[in-house]
RNA sequence: GCCCCCAUCGUCUAGUGGUUUAGGAUACCAGGUUCUCAUCCUGGCGACAGGGGUUCGAAUCCCCUUGGGGGUGCCA
């Protein structure tokens, strides 16, 4: 048998989303499992909704979660160009054979024609079928109607008979000749409709296992018929369940972060986010379900793709995350906490290693990298920028007649005096603890918000080491006076 | 409207006719650890959509109903 050979295809109208994520990721997947060739090709051809910077971001995020390609658009190989935008007289060519062929023919409604047609078919109750021409429009027919402004298209004379796709998820579905019409392969602008670049292009490059979302399930009769037009050889086919959002409806902005980018932006590691969405529509059976890549590889088999639809539930995404992070060693967090500082303004300086390093350590058990930034940030910024947040005050400095305020005191002589090391200062606090019997919390929270104006802060010694002597006692000595004020 | 697809805890899923009081993870709830947050530990709650068949036996096979999703574009 041929060399298995998959791609992912997408349309660079914006940011690479989960769901093209998953498709990517399982056809890289299954070629590597079998040791084919993975191919990533830029489908362009509609120039409304084109957004050329889109192409280099979904690039970007394609390789920031690990999926590599083995063939196309940066990296080339024997089929170019891999950009439908520079294949156009390709497509030309065999729109101009088919023609000639007499499989295809011109047309020249307009789009309100058309949403005539559409609202009559609607009214009568019965679906739409553009009406073929008993005669085929002629060139001169053609030049007439551009000479008059008419829109040009052609359409493809569709075969009449049912066809019946051998999905390797789904089975086989047959779709009835009476619910196919004549479809458009050339839009007025000259430029290829997806249905054809798309059947074109696979046909060319030697694409011989189509795996995408199950949106195309019901439309995969358009590139069967096609196909066979155009005398390409028949791909395998296989559909994946489409990603929902929590509320069941297909994964759009308005319902939360859909974008890789998002996820990578809030701090997020590419292994969680692939082992994740590996598992959206996919197992490997069993109970085993944290993988890294080369696992994925070993495992992944199209039998055992899911036939249902999946829900994206970011909090399992979160407790993944969380998961890979506590197993990732210092220098893998290292790289990619330093990603994560590139793609944020925060106060951190994000050219210190030592310190990253110490930051990751100290936080051991942070679920995201913005829960780095959450808790340090304010360690970094300078000692009257940062705010108090008031009601952080009020319950553990100002309650009890001020009682915070009064160990806040106490402590600014002893930590004036303290050498500033780990040793010394658990020292300090600890003895404090005993001597006025109380809790660690009594006197480390005061210390917390007076030098953080939070809560929340990494453990007290590290948050006073991080801080220095001279910034602590300068933040102390600012919450004091915003008291005595 | 018409066409197609799907159906196990809230969610991701294991389960391919008997080994199942339906397993794991996550979420949630209750405890515990802890200087805060997070992590972590222990326990608990929680599902085979409904109805017919087939079979000695059905979450597993068939049919219907219901529910959900997709398609129906000069978007991909």
């Amino acid at each position: 048998m041929d060399k298995i050979k998959t791609r992912f295809a997408p349309s660079p109208t914006g940011w690479l989303h989960i769901g093209g994520a998953r498709t990517a990721l399982f056809n890289f997947l299954l070629a590597r499992k079998m040791r084919g060739i993975f191919l990533l090709r830029i489908e362009d051809t509609d120039r409304t909704r084109h957004d050329e910077s889109a192409v280099g971001k979904i690039i970007d995020d394609l390789r920031w979660l690990g999926i590599q390609w083995d063939e196309g658009i940066e990296v080339g190989g024997p089929n170019g160009p891999y950009r439908q935008s520079e294949r156009l007289e390709i497509y030309r060519e065999y729109v101009n054979r088919l023609i000639q062929d007499g499989l295809a023919y011109y047309a020249f409604d307009t789009p309100e024609e058309l949403e005539q047609m559409r609202a009559r078919a609607r009214a009568e109750k019965r679906d739409f079928r553009y009406p073929r021409p008993s005669e085929f429009p002629t060139p001169e027919d053609v030049k007439k109607a551009r000479a008059e402004g008419k829109p040009v298209v052609v359409r493809f004379k569709t075969p009449q008979r049912d066809v019946t796709i051998h999905d390797e998820v789904f089975g086989e579905v047959t779709v009835s000749s009476n619910v196919q019409d004549d479809f458009i392969i050339l839009k007025d602008d000259g430029w290829p409709t997806y249905h054809l670049a798309n059947v074109v292009d696979d046909g060319l490059m030697g694409v011989n296992f189509i795996m995408r979302g199950q949106e195309f399930l019901s439309q995969t009769w358009r590139h069967v018929q096609l196909r066979e037009a155009l005398g390409f050889p028949e791909p395998r086919y296989a559909h994946l369940p489409l990603i929902m959002d929590m509320s069941g409806k297909k994964l759009s902005k308005r319902t939360g972060a859909v974008e890789v980018h998002a996820f990578r932006t809030a701090g997020y590691l590419p292994e969680a986010l692939i082992n994740f969405i590996a598992l959206l529509g996919w197992t490997p059976g069993g109970d085993k379900e944290k993988f890294t890549l080369d696992e994925l590889i070993e495992y992944f088999s199209i039998e055992r793709i899911n036939k249902a639809n999946a829900k994206f539930d970011s909090d399992k995404l979160l407790a993944f995350n969380t998961a890979a992070i506590a197993e990732a060693p210092e220098d893998r967090l290292l790289e990619a906490f330093k990603d994560f500082l590139s793609l944020n303004d925060t106060p951190i300086p994000a050219d210190d290693d030592e310190l990253l390093k110490y930051l990751l350590r100290i936080n051991k058990g942070f679920r995201t990298f913005t829960d780095i930034v959450n808790k340090c940030a304010v360690l970094f910024m300078k000692d009257d920028e940062f705010e108090y947040d008031q009601k952080a005050v009020k319950k553990v400095l100002a309650a009890n007649d001020g009682a915070g305020f009064s160990i806040l005191a106490e402590l600014r002589e002893k930590l004036a005096q303290c050498e500033w090391n780990q040793q010394e200062l658990q020292r300090l606090i600890e003895g404090m603890c005993e001597e006025k019997s109380v809790g660690m919390g009594k006197i480390a929270q005061p210390i917390r918000v007076a030098v953080t104006g939070k809560t929340v802060s990494p453990a007290i010694y590290d948050t006073l080491m991080i801080l220095g002597k001279e910034k602590t006692l300068a933040r102390i000595e600012r919450c004091l006076k915003m008291h005595s004020r």
